[in-house]
DNA sequence: GCCAACGTTGGC
DNA sequence: GCCAACGTTGGC
């Protein structure tokens, strides 16, 4: 079992979208970078942890707790021409992209990124460390006690 | 809107 | 295979 930290715009899909979601599922389309979908097709098992984490938005935090429901299959909007997410260099032979699905545990707190780096625990997030831009990374079980606790605390 | 950091592209 | 140019990310 291991911990993975999800990047996702709130604008473009919050936690309150998962909630809403046909089983509190989503799809986690739109991932083109390599090292990240490596972590999706190579690394994740049913049951990994998520921390749902909004970025690019007023407040980028940690915003709920997730699980991975599916293993990775093709990600659909690489073939959709009218989708932001289209790659013309992809076929359906050899889809270049691929995503899990991801199930809602439970909105937690909004965890801010200052609160985040208040913690010396905390220091190694790969999300905390200066211009890292990777959206899913690997969280480790410490990490993940650590913020699940502070997720029960009180805002 | 700024800008640092990083990934990708493409000419050579 | 190198590397400059370019595009994107994402916090501020």
């Amino acid at each position: 079992m291991r911990y993975w930290l999800m990047k996702s715009e709130p604008a473009e899909f919050s936690i309150d979208d998962l909630a809403a979601a046909p089983g509190q599922t989503t799809a986690w389309f739109g991932v083109r970078n390599y090292q990240a979908r490596n972590f999706m097709r190579d690394d994740m098992r049913l049951g990994d942890g998520v921390l749902f984490y909004h970025s690019s938005c007023p407040e980028p935090g940690v915003a709920g707790i997730a699980e991975v429901s599916r293993l990775a299959y093709p990600d659909d909007t690489q073939f959709d021409r009218d989708s932001p997410y289209f790659d013309p260099k992809s076929t359906r032979d050899a889809p270049r992209w691929l995503h899990v699905d991801v199930r809602l545990v439970r909105k937690t707190r909004l965890i801010g990124l200052a609160e985040l780096r208040g913690h010396r625990e905390l220091a190694d997030m790969v999300i905390l460390r200066r211009g890292n831009r990777l959206s899913i990374t690997p969280i480790t079980p410490a990490q993940w006690k650590l913020i699940l606790r502070l997720a029960e605390r009180k805002a």
